[in-house]
RNA sequence: GCCGCCAUCGUCUAGUCCGGUCUAGGACGCCAGGUUUUCAUCCUGGUAACAGGGGUUCGAAUCCCCUUGGCGGUACCA
């Protein structure tokens, strides 16, 4: 750790395209440490290779970001002691540390050509070696490198690795890991471009920010001797390193696409919650002490510990993750739900509702509900106009099972009717429940018998919330309708 | 190919660093039962794993080696 400062982390991102779920999910686990640390959580923008760059993929981050609550302290948005936080904005710094290396003899100029690389490397291949670069331009005379940069001629500055000796390096999570330099390759440092490469940027501005660890996936462990080297060579100390694995797909290959969506906002329109995606996240790869798995942003911030990272890559299960959201749904307070179920609702049936409706029709169907999004299927029952067009599609033949005719089915409706023209009570649930089990009970009839058919000429579905709620909700008249409308 | 990482129930994992308390614990899923008018919720129970082989040791899921498998890296991408 550096002297002065506690503990700051980064989050280093490429705007490359949508926010990726794995991407967040390293974010997340740097955003517990330094809120559990008092540390700080920086945003830095790894822009250094202009082809790739999407435009809007910068606020796509933001915004994912922002959703899951892990909202940087410092960063392009809010900025910070250490501006600028974005990556192309600091060419001149990183140019004049590449310059810096070559003057140390750390690097080099190299003007090779990409044919005369490719021939390299096909070679190498072909005679079953590593292909690496073979340090050809590191012996070109110093005089002759001024000359040729003087003229303008396409160079890169490549990284001039010892050609033996290890490196052993201490991972907060993977413990010890020993590289040998042989193994490694003079990767370029400086592109022709004039724009550093990750490996440069990366190390440079990790130290001028003052990052004290770097948490980041375990991609990137075989380039760890290389940023150890370039630390040493600028005289620094180098921040400490925590590898997390990676998150698998079903056939444990890295996430991707072809999985299914890993877009992170893409979790968000599906009718995720944030908190339930957090504490997801959380568990994979880490697991509390106690055992006990749906905590709060605070418990997880309180008992995380990086050092506990489960090294292995953990498979993204979306069936723990709805049994979680469900749970989250379930927890909520009632209002907040009505309010964060609100967009993912058929805006045209929400129209024809008042608040309290929407507020009571909630209420039926939130143990059922494992998702925002199945707001709409779940209430559709709700809606006369729904009601009225299933009904014409209606098979009459789903009401018989093995204990009942379809016309019984019908004759306990009608039964049903009588009574409730009798029904002189409030209109509410459990004084429909209390009156009408009794008046079953008094004729003699099973509840399930005269229940059963009752509910699904109100709501046209096998299965669906309990019959003396769907009552309450429809009113009077309209349970009254339904049930008339459905024995004709 | 070379280098590196990883390896416990179907999945997420505890236990591994500091061998015995592990006839391997929890959660999801699944199955069964209970509550019940269906579904869901809720409650109870069950199912299911130390990749294989050698060592070391009185004793190994835990330490060592090998094998196998999976993954990652091997770019003027990050």
């Amino acid at each position: 750790m550096r002297s002065g400062r506690g503990v700051r982390v980064r989050f280093a991102p490429s705007p490359t395209g949508e926010p990726h779920v794995g991407s967040i999910w390293t974010a997340l686990f740097n955003f517990l440490f330094a809120r559990q640390t008092g540390g700080a959580f920086v945003l830095r923008l790894e822009d250094t290779d202009q082809k790739r760059l999407v435009p809007g993929a910068a606020e796509k981050i933001y915004q994912a970001l922002d959703w899951y609550g892990l909202t940087p302290d410092e960063g392009p948005q809010r900025g910070g002691p250490f501006r600028p936080y974005v990556q192309s904005q600091r060419r001149e710094l990183h140019q004049q540390h590449a310059r810096q290396l070559v003057e140390q003899g750390n690097a080099y100029y190299c003007f090779c050509t990409t044919e005369r690389l490719e021939q390299l490397r096909q070679a190498q291949v072909a005679a079953k070696r590593a292909p690496r670069y073979d340090k050809h331009c590191a012996a070109i005379p110093l005089a002759e490198v001024s000359r040729r940069v003087a003229s303008g001629e396409n160079a890169v500055i490549r990284i001039n690795l010892p050609l033996t000796g290890t490196v052993v390096h201490h991972d907060i999570i993977r413990r010890q890991v020993t590289f040998r330099y042989d193994q490694l390759d003079d990767s370029v440092l400086l592109k022709s471009d004039g724009f550093p490469t990750y490996h440069l940027a990366n190390v440079v501005d990790d130290h001028v920010m003052e990052i004290s660890h770097v948490i980041r996936a375990e991609e990137w462990l075989p380039s760890v001797p290389k940023h150890l080297f370039l630390h040493r060579a600028f005289g620094w100390e180098p921040p400490q390193f925590a590898h997390l694995p990676l998150l698998l797909g079903s056939d444990r290959s890295k996430l991707s696409k072809r999985h299914g969506a890993t877009s992170a906002l893409s979790f968000r329109d599906e009718g995720y919650l944030p908190e339930a995606m957090r504490n997801f996240l959380a568990l994979m790869g880490w697991h509390p002490k106690d055992d006990r798995e749906v905590r709060s942003l605070e418990e997880l911030i309180r008992d995380f510990r990086l050092a506990d990272v489960n090294p292995s890559g953990a498979i993204f299960d979306r069936t723990k993750l709805d049994w979680l959201n469900g749970v989250y749904i379930r927890s909520m307070d009632i209002d907040e739900f009505v309010r964060r179920v609100e967009p993912f609702w058929h805006q045209a049936r929400l129209a024809q509702v008042s608040n309290e409706w929407r507020r009571a029709a909630l209420m039926i169907v939130r143990d059922r509900m494992r998702r925002l999004s199945e707001v709409d299927d779940l209430t559709a029952f709700g809606f006369s106009s729904v009601w009225d067009e299933q009904r014409r599609l209606f098979d009459f033949g789903t009401m018989a099972t093995r204990h009942r005719t379809a016309a019984q089915a019908k004759g306990e409706i009608d039964w049903f009717m009588d009574w409730l023209d009798t029904f002189s009570e409030p209109w509410n649930a459990t004084s429909l429940k209390i009156n009408a089990l009794a008046a079953i009970a008094a004729a003699g009839k099973k509840n399930g018998d005269v229940l059963w058919p009752v509910r699904v000429g109100l709501t046209l579905r096998p299965a669906s919330p309990d019959v003396f709620d769907v009552m309450q909700l429809l009113g009077k008249g309209e349970t009254r309708r339904r049930l008339r409308t459905f024995l004709t």
